[in-house]
DNA sequence: TTTAGTGCAAAGGCTTTGCAGATGT
DNA sequence: ACATCTGCAAAGCCTTTGCACTAAA
């Protein structure tokens, strides 16, 4: 009666993939579970050494590739701070996208808070924007660093 | 009577230099400059472009080194969106750095709304996080790219 | 006059690309 | 079978660095 809503991180992949006319491989399976595994904000290098050790044949470039793929389809971010690599976020908690970030450790602490929804909505709203998801960063001090 | 408080974007780095025992020279007033004017989201290539047209001696490595100066005394960020070039951006509106992004088309939509500062003060709160500034980006389509 | 800054060019570091062989569909 | 993928290595693109000269302080 309806469609399966693609939501697994992992059915996003494949659809994004069957859309385009392109192939799921076994590099295409080891990239995605391993960036899907992975503790926050990975870089491209971190990635690429925990999928050349189940695969060790697997190359740098097709980690990029792939990467890039996964950006295309929303699922995977850049960010960066300050002078440090780029990093690759997965999709944590369905949408939630809201840190904590040190500016002197560089720790993140993942917050998640109902108000900003709302918020997204008005600011949307008042300048004829369709709001799809959000990123919320503060920047400061943690705990151990003030 | 009372010591000027560094507020300008100029002062802070005059101070920032001085603090360090930096110099003031003619290609950092012509970058600060460039950059303070410059449009929102400003690429090294663009920022290189303006003030070479000034000062056609003015070599690229010099803008990036004081790209660095004015990133690490907090003046510029980076940002970066899908596979665009790495942008600085100014910093405007004294600490507002909420934006709408439209995920068709690029176009970066600035807004303000006072909710967030208390929403960033609670999040924060509940975390043992003191916080300085912070960064919300909301993606999703413009009125054209609907 | 002393030390940092600049411009140039070379070096680095990371990402993309070209190609031949491998592999999904 | 046919078109896409992969792995490798080369090419590209920015950013950073080394050096001799210039210029703030």
């Amino acid at each position: 009666m309806r469609e399966v809503i693609e939501k697994e991180p992992r059915d996003i992949f494949v659809n994004y993939l069957k859309g385009k006319g392109l192939r799921n491989t076994r590099q295409r399976e080891e990239i995605l579970d391993a960036f899907l595994t992975a503790k926050r904000h990975i870089t491209v290098e971190e990635l690429y050494k925990i999928v050349a050790k189940k695969d060790p044949g697997l190359g740098y470039a097709t980690v990029h590739r792939n990467l890039n793929l996964l950006r295309e389809c929303g699922l995977a971010e850049e960010i960066k701070i300050g002078k440090q690599k780029m990093r690759f976020e997965p999709p944590f908690g369905h949408g939630h996208h809201d840190h904590l970030i040190c500016l002197k450790c560089g720790q993140i602490i993942e917050v998640s808070d109902e108000t900003i929804e709302h918020l997204q909505n008005k600011l949307a709203a008042a300048h004829d924007f369709a709001p799809v998801k959000h990123k919320l960063e503060i920047y400061g001090y943690c705990g151990k660093c003030r």
